[in-house]
DNA sequence: ATTGACGGATTGTTGAACAATCCCTCATTC
DNA sequence: GAATGAGGGATTGTTCAACAATCCGTCAAT
């Protein structure tokens, strides 16, 4: 048991202080991006966002290099770092890697017993936020609960790889909705297909779950591609 | 005819000096890890890998950030950054990955009716390579061949980010392999799988593929566990 | 309308400097 | 011998200044 302790006061450590000024840089502006305070097509000036976050270009440039890579901003040689704007190829490409992803990681949660307890709870918490936010009328909220939702069946696989891969291709469809006029509309229609989705899955029917998730993201896809 | 010459030049100068020295010098330790001459574990001193390249270490800096985040190096606050030495967890990540990846990409490939052609093609060829190296005894070149088989499998998916995510997996993979004391033993047990994949990919039944690339994966995750 | 020149703004890179941190060595204590 | 603490050197993380190169907007000439 002390062990056990100590090592958690460890991990707490690990996570205090730990972080480089590059790192926060780069926390910072990821969030003002996926939230929209960034939208695509801005353009960071080095000399700005270096003055009004208190940091070195040097700094800052690797802040930008840690985003780069993260698909949320863009490196144009020699003529600045911009926030990415997507458009209809990345799209198409988001949604290929989406069902592999998602899919899989249904198969994979399926092989490895875990369409149940708290992978499963994830998911079923997901669904029962959107819908609730759909009642009162938070569309904003229903397209984060989506996300998380997405985010839950990507973690049914059980791997870190998958879990990033599923944050990362949340985080640039994030910034398709951004580019939207009006994102809310995307959302809503999606929640009878997540609770189904989900109610496959808990049944322990992956196949099915599989075949309603390329479903959605055939729909979803074209309402997409039709809006950018 | 003319506009696409245009363009065919516009894509060559594209390529030309639109490389920053942060970006040239990635690529220099890119090759260095992956071919193994920088070893897991090894220590990259911001000092001697600036002096030997002659570049400032504000440069190297963000070259090392470049190379994080493709999981080669590992950064380590006020400690350095080291060359990434994966253990079991990371394998048995890993193979989680390629399951979800390259079984998907099999599967999307059907459904794109890509497993004909081109495509194909670049499958059947990495499958000669290997058998031609194993029958000329070069091990390494057995083992460049089998991940070119994979990459190639991943690439039935015709989807970029796909591409991608398996580029870096192999790289890692590398990793691993160049921290073995006999990697060659590695690569020749499974040439008669690729073929046998091959195969089933070529003759459509990308169900049978699926399941003969899942049984590669059980038994290859298997020996490389038994062996770190 | 097109082209070329110019100038300002910015990027990319370098090098120096300094504070903070880490790690190794050595001395001291038990 | 093992554990602890201090000291010092090496290195990292960051800042700053400087400069060359590049880009882009503006203006003048054709």
């Amino acid at each position: 048991m002390t062990a056990e302790w100590v090592e958690e006061l460890g991990a707490e450590r690990a996570s205090l202080g730990r972080a480089s000024t590059a790192g926060r840089v780069a926390d910072v502006l990821r969030a003002h991006v996926t939230q929209g305070r960034l939208l695509p097509g801005t353009r960071l000036s080095e000399e700005e966002i270096g003055a009004a976050l208190g940091v070195s270009r040097n700094t800052l440039r690797e802040a930008f290099r840690l985003l780069t890579h993260e698909r949320l901003l863009t490196h144009e040689f020699n003529r600045g770092v911009f926030v990415r704007r997507l458009d209809s190829d990345d799209v198409r490409d988001l949604y290929a890697f989406r069902r592999i992803l998602e899919c899989g990681a249904i198969r994979r949660g399926a092989t490895l017993g875990r369409l149940t307890g708290e992978p499963l709870d994830d998911v079923r918490r997901a669904v029962e936020t959107g819908e609730r936010a759909a009642a009162a009328g938070d569309w904003n909220e229903v397209g984060t609960a989506n996300m998380e939702f997405h985010q839950a069946l990507g973690a049914l696989a059980d791997s870190q790889r998958v879990d990033e891969a599923m944050s990362h291709v949340l985080a640039e469809l994030r910034l398709v909705f951004h580019a939207m006029a009006a994102p809310e509309a995307f959302h809503q229609p999606y929640l009878e297909d997540n609770r189904r989705i989900f109610e496959f899955v808990a049944a322990g029917s992956h196949e099915e779950a599989v075949a309603a998730l390329l479903a959605y993201f055939d729909a979803a896809e074209a309402q997409l591609a039709a809006a950018i």
